[in-house]
DNA sequence: GTCTATAACGCGATAGAC
DNA sequence: GTCTATCGCGTTATAGAC
């Protein structure tokens, strides 16, 4: 008798987890066509040709989707903040990356900017594991903007941490209203969208980061 | 026959507005308490020791119940905004005046503030009029805040209109961080709180608002 | 004409038995 | 995985009461 290249219980696992993949995909789609609220749990069913109870195979309710969905974008949104290459370049450099990465992970995943920023939904908590990442994933990109001014060595008029929190508000502003306002203009297009080098030149000036250089 | 002093209908109709305010009064009740999207139409009639069809008399739908808060909701706004007092003061008082009024509408009006910013109800559009009373006032705190910046007779970095934009973009930005961080905290406390002044500040600084006074 | 109630429909989330 | 059933929601139809 051949050896199977996956066993029963691997081969199980394995549909298993491509079906989850296949829910948060049209679980995505919904949000993102009628908002983060509107997610159906029945139609989800339907589209995979299932009944609706059968989903319950996969996800424990309709919240752990929204959960699942809400921990992988903050992990994707700290990927793409803390993992820009510019983590080399000046304080300014710095600055105008991580506004960008920013504003182009919410153009990018408008459904999991509402759902991780605004929490659209009622009653929709975090696991605490999700808020974990979640938290811990704020911090670092809160810790990286403080480390990019200090590393400026100019004398801010607030603390560092205070500092990141001002741009951080200054970056949710900014792509919320564009989002709100153009959802369909990519960043640097739209009433807002074209603001974002405008709102570093204001951290720039305002707190001099590019005296000498 | 003595002369009634409200006819039947005028009686009829100022139980009717009564009823309407008392709904609304719920109905903002609910929304703070568990959320914008979590108002719950069967709720307000039993709160109100009624049926729920009988709540039809007062409101076509629950939309349209949104679509009253909201209006009402931009109406108040405008009021905050436009009607400061420190419509005469220096372009920095005026600045710093438009932030706090903003904060302060949005600390004190979580529920209306979710709803006319953040559109956090599946389905809810508002109707044409209540759209236009919501664009006019923005646009007219969007004017006044570019008078104010010409005002100082300063050569801003950016169009008039891009300025307001800046201003707007921020002030939504620290009040939203502000109301998901310490909802409980009143403007000037918490972690985004706090950070009013400072980012009046850092416009100021920027663009050199108070050159010489 | 204005308010209210009862009955009923369609739909969504979900629990339980198979 | 399915089928059946329950519950709550927004809503409509309809009919009686003031």
């Amino acid at each position: 008798m051949i050896e199977p290249i996956l066993t029963r219980r691997q081969r199980q696992r394995r549909q298993h987890e491509e079906v989850v993949e296949e829910i948060l995909a049209i679980a995505r789609r919904m949000m993102q066509a009628e908002g983060v609220a509107a997610l159906n749990f029945n139609a989800i069913a339907r589209q995979l040709g299932m009944q609706p109870p059968s989903l319950y195979t996969y996800f424990a309710s309709k919240e752990a989707i929204y959960d699942e969905l809400f921990r992988r974008g903050y992990l994707t949104f700290g990927q793409r903040m803390n993992q820009r290459p510019a983590a080399t370049g000046s304080p300014v450099e710095q600055l105008r990356s991580a506004f960008l990465a920013y504003m182009e992970f919410g153009y990018e995943n408008r459904d999991l900017f509402e759902l991780m920023f605004q929490r659209p939904v009622p009653g929709f908590t975090p696991s605490a594991e999700s808020m974990a990442v979640s938290l811990g994933q704020l911090a670092e990109a809160q810790r990286q903007l403080g480390a990019a001014l200090a590393q400026a060595g100019v004398t801010l008029p607030v603390s560092l941490e205070e500092a990141g929190d001002l741009v951080i508000a200054m970056m949710y502003g900014v792509t919320a209203m564009h989002l709100a306002n153009n959802p369909e203009l990519p960043v640097g297009e739209g009433r807002f969208g074209r603001l974002a080098d405008h709102a570093v030149d204001l951290f720039v000036t305002a707190w001099q980061l590019e005296r000498v250089e």
